[in-house]
DNA sequence: TATGAATGAGAATTCATTCAT
DNA sequence: TATGAATGAATTCTCATTCAT
């Protein structure tokens, strides 16, 4: 009568997974597109095929779900700087990894932005309520300081940078141009997002924090 | 004794005056606090004291007021930039002050971020939409472009660089650390809003920005 | 001082009897669009370019300005009517032209089948409780039993005929087609109201109304 | 001992079924007695005791349940048409049959009068929305072409009848004294539903279109 | 006579959530 | 686990009507 049932899901087990993870995919798009008060619950459950009832059976309700959402996002981006090790790198090499790595993740997960501007919204109250609190701590400020220590040592980064104001530098200025991009659009009269325009970017935003953080010859 | 009748609006026009701005303020503060998709006509009304109806009297719907909010934010902020005279500073000290400028308007109206994540979140449909859209354009960007060039010229900033990116780049650093302040700070478990923190922030900006942007000597 | 008011109506006397026709007509034409329930006391207002506030000042609600529309809707039947002269032609000649006469006036004044229909939904309520009741009473009836009794007298018609019932049977045949055209257009898939169309029911109803009054010969 | 099942639905689509039937009687029943204009969704779920909720949820809105009414009532009129078997009669007796079943229909159908009125006011628009459209189509017209025929044949009746132009006579006398019958109980200040009127009007009606259609002797 | 501002009561529609199976 | 039916409480928006001048 035990237990392999830990090990080996049954094919009932294997159902409900893959449905709440269907739930969380629909979830973290429709949130994203529409945040948090614009979002509704009847759209998910179209967007999964799955019944309603069941989104609450699995996350009891809408504000429930949505932290979910951002813990999953959260974790998502915590796996993503885990696979960098920059630690392999020079200072100077491993901080512009940084910077293409940062604006890269931010393109290539714009629903990422929407999510971090809904939860902020709110105050940030659905990461607090998180008892899966660990995963938001990003390993990427401790890389950093031991990066910019290791500059500072091998002499090809400046002293005294402060990786926290850093990490929100570099974080701030892709975001704005990605989160912001339709307003931005709309008053600069321009496509903030052709191939040339993404790449001048990512350019502009290594001239900066490179030549902020290369020590002075 | 006649006449002064020109530059002293009776009371009918003063109140309608008086009403049409009292919603767009409360629905401001409302729309800021919960995104246009979670903002309730009901609460504008009551911050107001004024009846729902008349929102709809002068707003048409919640959509169009959202509009005239973000038409409001806009030519606040660009009254704020045509008062800042940079064109009398030495080049490096107008970026500074431009640095200045921008981090403490974001800091004194946090409404205007949250306001602007709304407008995104509906890919600027209500700026497209509207037809005050001049006051979109902001004068920093031909001031910038004004000041880098006089740096140039002077020999105190470098050149080539481009006025736009470096808009972004200043807005994005106050911007990012301000509209996210929430996740941030549950992520790093500091206040980032201390007198300390706010002034340390500036720092760092104006330290980036300048050290980019100064001739090397 | 005195007087002259009654009989010389000075300028605002004539603004205002204006004004009440412009409402009224205005009205007239909401309400045969729309319905009493679908119509609007802004878009009469709109219509006439007058101030809403004024259509309360001269009718008092909206059920009191249906029912004025009513009124002078049915005064201006009666004043059709009066000017038919049927009783300079022969009596079958007389009944033709009757035949034709309601065929006419629904076909000219559309709007007043759909105002009858309105006034029938609310139970005539709106007629009886109008102090004009006088201008109801069709002088068609009196009329029509004139013709039909000269008619048997000449022998060319044939008696025992019921004029209210022959009233009802021309006024509803004429009726139905013309109120009725869209749900019968959509029926019979064909247009109703095409020259031709209209000319064959014109024929088939007088050849019904007069084979069926005519004398057997 | 298995296997009814397919027979007997289960209890959860009788419920189904039962709500939408009795959403589309009280719904008949508001619309008839008010307009659509005049309709109250309110008044629906009150007259079924179902919530106001389930309405939306089967009908999405009240201008498709207007739409679905209606769609109800040509379908239960062509039922009852259909169930007439006039080929089994003379051609004069299946005139007069139908005759009396047009009005018979009508008298006990006095929401299928307003409700008709309602379509036309709104242009047909419900019904060429509809895509339920066979069902208006009327058997009774050819029903009564093949009357015609048979009786021209026969010797009995007249030829050259247009049976579209006849079907509308006929409905419209019908149609227009009770539909109209407050309007016209007003004018002629008489009870035109007592059952000797009734009658009479029966009679009238049978009278002018036999008259028309019997073939001359 | 005429008008723009203002309102309370309602009316359609929406939404998160629960029931029953 | 899964689902269609059902609901109460909003929520946006409307409408006839009145106020104040």
């Amino acid at each position: 009568m035990p237990s392999t049932t830990l090990s080996v899901p049954d094919d009932r087990q294997r159902d409900a997974e893959r449905s709440q993870q269907a739930i969380l995919l629909a979830a973290r798009d429709e949130f994203a597109e529409h945040g948090l008060g614009g979002a509704r619950v009847d759209r998910i459950a179209q967007r999964t095929g799955l019944n309603k009832r069941l989104i609450y059976y699995y996350f009891d309700n809408k504000d429930r779900l949505f932290q979910a959402v951002l813990e999953q996002a959260y974790s998502d981006i915590r796996a993503a700087e885990h696979a960098l090790h920059l630690e392999d790198l020079t200072a100077p090499e491993a901080l512009r990894r940084l910077v293409e790595f940062t604006w890269n993740y931010y393109l290539e997960h714009p629903e990422f932005l929407t999510l971090l501007n809904s939860a902020n919204l709110h105050k940030a109250r659905h990461l607090m309520d998180s008892n899966r609190a660990q995963q938001l701590n990003s390993p990427l400020i401790d890389m950093l300081a031991d990066i910019l220590e290791r500059g500072r040592k091998d002499g090809n980064l400046r002293g005294g940078i402060d990786p926290v104001q850093l990490y929100i530098s570099i974080a701030g200025m892709a975001y704005f141009y990605l989160s912001n991009n339709h307003t931005l659009g709309a008053i600069f009269n321009q496509n903030l997002l052709s191939p040339k325009a993404k790449q001048a970017r990512l350019s502009h935003m290594s001239d900066i924090i490179l030549g902020y953080a290369l020590a002075e010859s």
